[in-house]
DNA sequence: ATCCGGGTCG
DNA sequence: CGACCCGGAT
């Protein structure tokens, strides 16, 4: 099973398809996070203390109230209940549908909070939360089983290694036309399939490092890979939306200093050493449905976000970019 | 009409 | 850091 997903991955890790998990089966037994992280000290906070709503900062805290029911959320139900947010796992992939959401609370384990991480970040997470609750953003819809290419894979019967490696890179490359860099792209999924079949029993391989050494697949694919198709999270995988939108709230640091990470992987070690890993594969699913719909790359829309009370960059760079007067090189 | 962005490789 | 490609924004 987990190979077709490779054959998207590589497909689409330049895109903004993103694959979605179709079942939530068991889930990996978690060790504590004293035992992931050692050395990281660890504070205990009161449950069940109660918060203002009015302060963003206690939106959180009320969720956690460890209520455990079932209901079902629509958009309108959201505005007269304010208390119903989704946990963070809720928006694993998959799990969030457009209109209407299905969601459970559950007692969850929060209590605890790693020494080190930003003051707010579970006030914005939340706030952000409930700004992707009408699963609106194309994340949300365009999983990768939807996207065409792989739609046109998949009708040729070519989300399989062995039919991958018969047919030639031409062919496999106008098949997967409507991604970007197709030429490449097919040459990967060529190579991946072979040394798939040869080394991994047709499958792809359960370990970061045997994905990272295939052609193609890089930190952002690897780790998605990880989580989603062995449910085995080895560490945050961060594209555009997580790097961008984590420097906006101020979350992520070059080593050793206070500036913003300047790429993917300063950002990816930045929040590996603070964000809980529980919520280490939610996140991207979160924040690109964020980026894409309100924290945008450029003309961020504060105005309609949530936590604009909050963030560190709110209206910073709404307005249109001082047009810079052009330099007139003497010649 | 042009330009820019995006994950990965070399 | 450029090359790969094309969609989307300007």
């Amino acid at each position: 099973m987990p190979l077709a997903l490779l054959a998207r991955a590589a497909l689409f890790s330049s895109s903004m398809a993103m694959p979605t998990t179709r079942s939530s089966s068991s889930r990996v037994p978690r060790a504590s996070r004293a035992e992931l992280n050692p050395g990281v000290k660890e504070v205990k906070r009161e449950p069940g203390v109660s918060f203002d709503l009015s302060k963003p900062e206690a939106v959180a805290s009320v969720k956690r109230k460890n209520v455990k029911r079932v209901l079902e959320v629509t958009e309108e139900n959201l505005k007269k209940e304010v208390d119903i947010v989704p946990a963070i796992e809720d928006f694993r992939y998959g799990k969030v549908s457009p209109s209407l959401i299905r969601l459970e609370k559950k007692v969850r384990a929060s209590s605890v909070i790693k020494v080190g991480a930003p003051e707010n970040w579970e006030a914005i997470l939340t706030g952000i939360k409930s700004m992707r609750l009408s699963g609106e953003a194309p994340v949300d819809t365009k999983g990768c089983e939807k996207a065409a290419a792989v739609e046109r894979l998949s009708e040729k019967g070519l989300l399989d290694p062995d039919a991958i490696v018969r047919t030639d890179e031409a062919t496999l490359a106008n098949l997967i036309k409507p991604v970007g860099f197709y030429q490449r792209k097919a040459k990967f999924i060529k190579e991946a399939s072979k040394i798939c079949l040869e080394r991994f029993g047709g499958d792809i391989p359960d370990s970061l490092n045997e994905l990272l050494a295939l052609k193609g697949v890089g930190p952002k694919m690897a780790h998605l890979v990880m989580s989603i198709a062995w449910k085995n999270t080895q560490g945050i995988c961060v594209d555009t939306h997580v790097h961008r939108i984590s420097n906006r709230l101020g979350w992520v640091f070059r080593e050793g200093t206070k500036q913003k990470t300047t790429t993917p992987e300063q950002t990816r070690m930045s929040l590996e050493k603070w964000l809980p890993k529980d919520e280490w594969e939610p996140i991207n699913p979160l924040l690109v449905g964020f980026g894409q719909t309100i924290c945008t790359p450029l003309r961020p829309k504060c105005d309609m976000c949530g936590i604009n009370n909050i963030c560190p960059s709110a209206f910073k760079e709404s307005s249109s970019p001082n047009p810079k007067q052009k330099k007139i090189r003497p010649s």
